[in-house]
RNA sequence: GCUCCCAUCGUCUAGCGGUCAGGACGCGGCCCUCUCAAGGCUGAAACCCGGGUUCGAUUCCCGGUGGGAGCACCA
């Protein structure tokens, strides 16, 4: 059997700021590919800016994607450890007269690009000290060393997504590879570590696309393989508007904390920007077995929160109730307004676990899930909320004490206590709804719940009719 | 300003020259029903505009318009 050459992805954010959900939408394609083909998947972190990388940052990345169930294969990759390295490449291509140093100021810089602006030129290095000798005026002055771009002829950029993307080398300016104080730039670090990682495929967001053909001078440079791109168009937040902390730029985690389940955002995430026929349910095995690079859309995409509860709400129908219980808790722990309930006591659990059935048809999330379980918490009469207290009228008591005699009688359990209301509500010529909406209030203490005559077999004979004769009237 | 990318219902999308333009979310109606959900049925809802190419363009080409990205000794 021939040796195909297994694809290796990688995933290389910057710590400068949680994972969003454009950061996670790549990962998670790249995890993709890498599972789909049998190929690895690697993470780098890309930490050449001192200034503005922190601890705080990298321990969100990898906590998102923890949490989102993208494993990645070895480990984390500082991109900052291998400065050395960087700057060896940069140095072996100065001397091959690939690169030049720079002796430019930053001022004068800033001053050309001014003047090309209020030209209406376009804005790029003017290539200054590319063909100049450095005299006696330059020794001990601090300088950059910048790599010495084709300007003429064209670059292509070969996507799997886009397509061919074409650039005039003369729109592309000499980029720097080594800063004055001689550290690397992102430039000159992504393509020496890609191309030192094995990196096969380069799966980005597509405001990387220019950097691309820059990129690939570099790659011509260095005479390493070029890997195949990607480019993944961007996500827009609900209004259509540039993603910002406003609207939608939530680290994964956020998501965590609103409740919804790792599997919804794979699935949620997949679905925009990539398609396979009409197929909207996908869990992650089968998500892996169809992904490509062909199916990925070529226009940006824009969050739809009512499409995640959705899918949210479809994904926790699917848990298994133990297994929902148990999520349930853990949620609950790290809750504001949850913390407090003891949901892993044994009475607790028993009834979050009887009633989880029922319960998880109507949750679109475990912040929901857990709101439509609250009066399974704790004993004694509901506090009744505004809708509660609004139908539990003079009248509605009166019907509500005048049935609990027929429930008494039974055997308590859930047919034979709706047994015992239907034949209350008929004898009394009342509908079953006029009966069961006061007991609902009084159980629950809301006019929503799982089915009544499940809950009040559930909770037991004592605790229900303690909680109804509150409100028995 | 310069370079590059994108464009099908409100949203996510299918479509790859000839379709009643399909699905999903959301929205309306009906059914089911002890409430709310879930589920089933059903309705409204789209090819940005203008030129070509072609017997025929949502689909191919060009232009426009509209969105977006990039133009650092940030990543």
């Amino acid at each position: 059997m021939s040796e195909i050459p297994k694809p290796v992805l990688r995933f290389a954010p910057s710590p400068t700021g949680m994972l969003h959900i454009g950061g996670a939408r790549t990962a998670l394609f790249n995890w993709l590919y890498a599972r789909h083909t049998g190929g690895k998947f690697l993470l780098r972190i890309e930490d050449t800016d001192r200034s503005r990388s922190t601890p705080e940052a990298v321990a969100a990345i990898l906590g998102g994607m923890t949490w989102m169930g993208l494993n990645w294969d070895g480990d984390v990759i500082y991109q900052f450890a291998r400065a050395a390295r960087h700057r060896e490449v940069a140095e072996k291509l100065l001397a091959e007269g690939k690169a030049y140093r720079c002796y430019a100021t930053a001022d004068e810089l800033t001053a050309m690009r001014e003047e090309q602006k209020a030209a209406g030129k376009p804005m790029r290095y003017d290539g200054r000290w590319r063909d100049r000798v450095p005299g006696p005026g330059q020794d001990g002055q601090p300088f950059v060393v910048r790599l010495r771009a084709a300007q003429e002829g064209e670059t292509i950029v070969h996507d799997r997504v886009l397509g061919d993307v074409r650039f005039e080398n003369s729109q592309l300016d000499d980029m720097v590879l080594l800063r004055s104080d001689g550290t690397p730039t992102y430039m000159l670090a992504v393509v020496v570590d890609d191309a030192d990682m094995g990196i096969t495929h380069v799966i980005r967001g597509a405001d990387h696309l220019n950097n691309a053909a820059r990129q690939l001078q570099l790659i011509a440079a260095m005479d390493a393989a070029v890997p195949v791109y990607g480019h993944l168009p961007l996500i827009n937040g609900p209004d259509g508007a540039k993603l910002s902390k406003r609207h939608g730029a939530l680290a994964v985690e956020a998501y965590r904390d609103m409740g919804y389940l790792p599997e919804t955002m794979r699935n949620y995430l997949l679905r925009l920007g990539w398609s396979h026929g009409d197929d909207e349910i996908i869990s992650t095995a089968q998500a892996i077995a169809w992904f490509n690079l062909e199916a990925i859309g070529k226009s940006a995409a824009r969050m739809d929160y009512k499409k995640l509860d959705n899918l949210n709400g479809h994904y926790i129908r699917e848990t298994a109730d133990d297994v929902l219980v148990e999520m349930l808790i853990d949620f609950s722990s790290h809750d504001d307004e949850l913390r407090h309930f003891f949901l892993s006591a044994p009475k607790v659990k028993g009834r979050l676990l009887g009633a989880m059935a029922s319960l998880k048809e109507r949750a679109k999330t475990l912040k929901e899930l857990a709101q439509g379980a609250e009066f399974l918490f704790t004993d004694g009469p509901r506090p009744l909320d505004a809708a509660a207290d609004k139908l539990l009228t003079a009248d509605a008591r009166a019907v509500l004490a005048r049935t609990l005699p027929a429930l008494e009688v039974t055997d308590w359990s859930g047919p034979a206590l709706e047994a015992a209301a239907r034949a209350f509500a008929d004898a009394n010529g009342l509908k079953l709804g006029q009966v069961a909406q006061p007991l609902r209030a009084g159980l629950t203490g809301k006019t929503q719940s799982p089915p009544l005559f499940e809950m009040l077999a559930l909770l037991g004979r004592e605790e229900s009719l303690t909680r109804l004769r509150a409100y028995a009237a």
